[in-house]
RNA sequence: GCGGAUGUGGUGUAAUUGGUAGCCACGCCAGACUUAGGAUCUGGUGGCGCAAGCCGUGGGGGUUCGAGUCCCUUCAUCCGCACCA
């Protein structure tokens, strides 16, 4: 009986699922671990080979901790909601819904072929309305609730509107959009809508107006994760900044504990920096210049060097700053009005592509120095950016190469204040070197310089120590359909909650999803939606990231109508141990989902601070392109190694139809219509193709179906050949070639077992004191791999288990039984199978893993190089229980050993644990 | 510009963490078998050389008895941020 995957894998899946094999619940006594996938989202394409890897990674992680004795969470579900299904549905008219859940059903089949161990029964749609309830709950919450940074965490927004009632604003340390001065009295003289703007400017979920990125072509606002190089990410449009009206989070208030909260966690190091980044935090001080003419005004700046302050030589403004015209000279003033509303003009875009393009006016106004009081001119240029720090900089041309560019096209002084550099080339930004010409710096190193500076600062009142984050608060609002509603109402403009226990807010049906005549969002269609009094919904819905931000947590409890999870549920989970995905979520859902899980825990829903303890990146599948090449106006195609000798034109082909870089020429012609009557200059009588790695595309026709290679293979050898592909973190191209080693293993373990008869061969013999070392060889290096992460070098390491027990003809149940457990979580079918064979009681996927033991490798002797000069000459045999005395003198008896001296005295032989390894002479 | 990662045979990779470079596979070569296959099995396969041997981990330098691994420098590729004061 051959190794026949179809017929076992099909077997087990239906086995597993009538069972209930993986279901898990709470298991009081039991130690849970938790791995988590990121949930995919449901695409038309399907899935292809690179989608599973991570996958199938994280299977193998939660199979081999069941096997270890844990109680293991392993959910799936999908991020549903999105932009694809509704561009779908714009340009179809298909509702979203329904292409939707045909994607879903398409993805369920492919994954449920491959095998893995996830419990179904808590899968999870971010669309369903028995979900997205939670979504709305969470962001009720946030409008709730506003940030006490003195009490470092959320509070209710009731206890601040007490204060306010109260006591003003005095004393108030809160995250806030703008620093506002009121006292008791003038917040009871508010109307209802200043009052609500007040508020707006503390809760953590709120609306305000501000520069957004705006895509023209999606009908929609961006979040700055979802822009890159001034396009959206998905679809590629254009990008352009727009001051609009939004809901936004106030993830700048957690911008501190995001920070050092990743010191706590068990992520790869580039991950965290990405995110420490993208947090941006910068430790300054704020300063304040007198404006000469304008005793009641100071000109605010950010700085990270207050020890350049003698180095001032003028300063800038945003073109944005408040004060802008203001402070300009009436003779300035056009030239001012003029560049503002230039720089209006220039897109975010166009700002970014010329950079060191230098542009900038002088506005007439002069500050003074505050420590110096030399007279400093005030410039606008939009090298300064509004929304960061104050929108206004001290200038250290000699010491900053943007206010050094500026200074030179401007012709002003550039004065340095730290030795070292030469200023005609460049500034000198090395925060390193002796401080000059700044009175009682002058003499102290860079290093001592700023901080004392920033006591001076201090001291004499005129700024004080400052930290600036880059974070920005996400925008929340998108203007489309498919996404969850804002459980929100207007009356007189003011908005409302819906009642938590009216929520969900149900997403209303719809049948034309573009944007309004009036270029309203999608929802200003539906008729009645408002509430039974009249009052307007909110029309735009929240964004994709919003369903993902804590899907996590529903998992654990995810049939439950009371609570995003109970307690309890929660308690037993607390977070997620492993939590399996891609890169491309660093600076997106990977920090909301940790704001979001942050918040939850301020008010006490959930147990733990951070959401994902451990994090591993799987790296992108790429696909491998395959090419001919055409002799450019004719119908010939010539093989790789040749097509320098002709004038050719290189054309992508199906790699479906080429193999180990061969291409199979009747199909090819059989491929497309065009290339029907092809010649084919030949080398060795093949057609070799050219290849390529390329990002995996229907277009560059490179694109492997997992559900083509199970078809040929069976999923236990997509699974292995994934992972022996390379390290799981890395980037690499899919190759179909070389999956036939991984087969051909599998098929050796098989016979292992079974003559090719059918019959068992595993009996009750005593095993071969070679066998187990083989064994526990592969015990001890499958169970260190799977620990680290390194499942490439296990399949290696089983590869040569079965190579060895082959020849040794190894039948020892003692063997062959611990041998399934270990494959298990690799290539779960086939050791059912066998497990069942052998006779063995219960799931092979319930039976410990096995565990390694030393003594089977102890040997009595040990093999060495032995090198002379460094230079490996040959091996030799030692008894382990000799002395390093011993050894010496055996090793120097040794004929080889004077062969190599030839005659000369050893000078120094070098042992390492025992073992010697190089003899200099 | 700043930050991070990577660089090893024809290909994917491995290397006891400073100790025999190339494990395990793919491919290739030779052979066996055969109901001729996208089958199976055996042997070989870093380069140069008939050989002894020499050379080899992007390049250059260093530390060390000994370097793919550590240090300095340089090049290339990929990723993130980008006028963030």
């Amino acid at each position: 009986m051959e190794y026949d995957f179809r017929e076992i894998e099909a077997k087990w899946q239906k086995r597993w699922r009538e069972e209930g094999t993986y279901k898990v619940t709470e298991e009081k006594g039991k130690p849970k671990f938790y791995v988590l996938d990121m949930f995919p989202y449901p695409s038309g394409a399907g899935l292809h080979v690179g989608h599973p890897l991570g996958y199938i990674a994280s299977d193998i992680y939660s199979r081999y901790k069941r096997q270890k004795g844990f109680n293991v969470l392993h959910p799936m579900g999908y991020d549903a909601f999105g932009l694809p299904a509704e561009q779908y549905a714009i340009q179809t008219g298909q509702h979203p819904e329904k292409t939707t859940t045909d994607n879903i059903n398409r993805y369920r089949q492919q994954l449920d072929k491959i095998g893995f161990s996830f419990d179904w029964s808590r899968e999870i749609r971010t669309c369903d309305r028995g979900y997205y309830k939670w979504t709305q709950w969470a962001f009720e919450k946030m409008f709730g609730h506003y940030y006490d940074n003195a009490a470092g965490k959320a509070e209710p927004i009731e206890k601040l509107i007490k204060r306010f009632e109260e006591r003003g604003t005095e004393g108030l340390d809160a995250a806030c959009t703008q620093q506002l001065r009121f006292t008791a009295g003038e917040w009871r003289d508010m109307d209802a809508h200043a009052k609500e703007r007040t508020l707006e400017n503390y809760r953590l979920a709120f609306r305000a107006a501000t520069m957004v990125n705006w895509c023209a072509e999606l009908g929609t606002v961006l979040a700055n994760d979802e822009v890159k190089d001034g396009l959206s990410v998905r679809g590629g449009y254009p990008v352009e900044q727009r001051l609009m009206q939004q809901w936004l989070l106030r993830v700048t208030a957690y911008a501190e504990r995001l920070l050092e909260g990743l010191d706590t966690l068990q992520w790869s190091e580039s991950l965290k920096e990405i995110q420490r980044n993208w947090i941006g935090k910068s430790t300054g001080a704020q300063m304040f210049f007198p404006i000469e003419g304008h005793d009641d005004k100071k000109l605010e700046i950010f700085t990270t060097r207050a020890d350049t302050v003698f180095g001032v030589t003028f300063m800038v403004m945003a073109p944005e700053h408040a004060w802008a015209r203001e402070i300009a000279s009436p003779e300035q003033l056009p030239a001012v009005e003029e560049y503002i509303s230039q720089s209006k003009k220039r897109s975010e875009r166009e700002r970014m592509a010329d950079t060191k393009r230098v542009s900038g006016v002088f506005t007439g106004a002069y500050c003074l120095n505050p420590f110096n009081g030399t007279r400093i001119p005030i410039y606008l240029s939009d090298y300064v950016l509004a929304g960061y720090g104050t929108g206004a900089i001290m200038a250290v041309p000699a010491h900053d190469s943007r206010d050094w560019a500026f200074a030179r096209h401007f012709n002003l002084p550039i004065i340095p204040v730290v030795a070292g550099g030469d200023l005609d080339v460049s500034s000198y930004d090395a925060k390193e070197g002796k401080m000059i010409n700044s009175e009682f710096l002058d003499g102290l190193d860079v290093k001592e310089a700023i901080p004392a500076m920033l006591e001076e600062v201090e001291r004499r009142g005129i700024g004080a120590k400052k930290v600036n984050y880059r974070l920005r608060d996400a925008i929340f609002s998108r203007q489309r359909y498919w996404g969850e509603p804002f459980p929100v109402y207007y009356v007189d403009g003011i908005p409302h909650l819906v009642p938590e226990d009216k929520l969900p807010l149900e997403l209303p049906p719809i049948d034309n999803f573009g944007p309004t005549a009036d270029g309203e969002p999608p929802l200003a269609r539906v008729e009645g939606w408002h509430t039974a009094e009249g009052y307007p919904y909110e029309l735009s819905t929240m964004p994709g990231f919003a369903g993902s931000s804590a899907y996590y947590l529903r998992y654990m409890d995810p049939h439950n109508d009371k609570a995003l999870v109970s307690r309890q549920a929660n308690e037993y989970w607390r977070n997620v141990d492993l939590y399996v995905g891609g890169i491309e979520h660093a600076t997106g859902h990977l920090i909301y989902s940790r704001f979001w899980n942050k918040f939850l825990y301020d008010l006490g829903y959930v147990c733990e601070a951070e959401p994902f303890k451990k994090l591993v990146n799987q790296g992108m599948i790429q696909g491998r392109s395959s090419f001919v090449y055409r002799i450019k106006n004719t119908d010939t195609f010539v093989s790789a190694s040749l097509k320098e000798e002709y004038d050719t034109q290189e054309i992508h082909v199906d790699v479906n139809i080429v193999r180990n870089d061969i291409l199979d020429i009747e199909a090819f012609r059989a491929w497309r219509d065009e290339f029907k009557n092809s010649e084919f200059i030949l080398e060795d009588g093949k057609y070799v193709c050219g290849w390529a790695v390329e990002k995996m595309s229907k277009s560059m026709f490179n694109v492997v179906n997992p559900d083509n290679i199970i078809e040929r293979y069976g999923a236990d050898t997509l699974r292995v050949y994934e992972m022996f592909l390379g390290p799981l973190e890395q980037s690499k191209p899919w190759d179909t070639n070389g999956i036939d080693g991984v087969h051909k293993f599998l098929r050796k373990f098989w016979r292992l077992y079974f003559a090719a008869d059918g019959t068992l061969l595993a009996d009750d013999s005593e095993a071969s004191p070679e066998a187990l070392k083989t064994l526990h060889k592969t015990i001890k290096k499958v169970s260190e791999d799977i620990e680290n992460f390194s499942f490439n070098t296990s399949v290696s390491a089983f590869m040569i288990c079965v190579n060895e027990l082959g020849d040794a003809a190894c039948r020892s149940r003692k063997v062959l039984e611990p041998l399934v457990a270990l494959i298990c979580p690799f290539a779960p079918h086939i050791a059912e199978e066998i497990w069942e064979a052998l006779g063995m009681k219960g799931s092979a996927c319930d039976a410990p893993f096995p565990v390694f033991d030393p003594k089977y490798l102890v040997e009595e002797s040990f093999e060495y190089p032995v090198s002379f000069n460094g230079k490996m000459r040959f091996k030799k045999r030692l008894s382990l229980s000799a002395s390093q005395e011993e050894a010496e003198r055996e090793l120097l008896a040794d004929p080889a050993t004077q062969r190599y001296l030839d005659g000369k005295e050893p000078k120094k032989i070098v042992f390492v644990k025992g073992k010697i390894i190089n003899i200099v002479h």
